[in-house]
DNA sequence: ACCGTGATTGAG
DNA sequence: TCAATCACGGTT
């Protein structure tokens, strides 16, 4: 079944099953318009604890890491170089700070055209992904037949072991050739 | 390879 | 107060 919304149980998992697992989903968000736009998500990383010194969590509690320490579900939205939006969903439960950097689509690449594209800014951030704050996630129809892995992005200062760590994910599929 | 651009952070 | 850093993208 597609078309399901994904509920809050679903970003209470292990931040690695749930990068894994919105791959092939769509983001979902509501236009001016009244329609719905939908984009299938394929490329994301995991953002997993304290302890991942590529994680922003990895300095502690601050203002701003402290929506990753909240139940799996809300949205972590940050600005990057000045100029580009981040947007990540938490993961696992309250106190486990983790998240999940959605980085492409079938039609976007790249996490910071992703929000430009979509108009996700700093409104969004601390928000529940869910039908009422106008963004969230439904299964979708795109086949997974295999999910690769390789290093996150850009995380080169985090030291050698979690800087290569396989936490990036992204999927072929037969149709498309991604 | 280089740089724009500004929030966030920690140090002083 | 201030300076360094930075989960990027566009241009040279």
């Amino acid at each position: 079944m597609s078309g399901e919304i994904l509920k809050r149980n679903f970003f209470k998992q292990p931040v690695v099953k749930v990068a894994k697992g919105l791959l092939g989903t769509n983001i979902c968000l509501n236009l001016k318009n009244g329609k719905v736009i939908r984009h299938t998500i394929t490329e994301t990383e995991a953002y997993d604890g304290e302890k991942d010194l590529a994680c922003h969590a990895s300095k502690g509690r601050t203002p701003r890491t402290e929506v990753m320490y909240s139940d799996g579900g809300l949205l972590y939205i940050y600005l990057c170089y000045g100029m580009h939006w981040m947007l990540n969903v938490v993961a696992e439960e309250k106190g486990s700070p983790s998240a999940v950097l959605l980085r492409g689509t079938s039609e976007i690449n790249g996490p910071g055209r992703l929000t430009k594209k979509l108009g996700i800014k700093w409104h969004l951030n601390n928000r529940v992904a869910n039908r009422k704050n106008g963004l969230w996630f439904e299964t979708g129809t795109a086949i997974r037949s295999e999910i690769f892995s390789g290093p996150r992005i850009g995380v080169d200062y985090a030291g050698r072991y979690w800087a290569t760590k396989p936490y990036r994910f992204w999927f072929s599929n037969p149709k498309s050739g991604a």
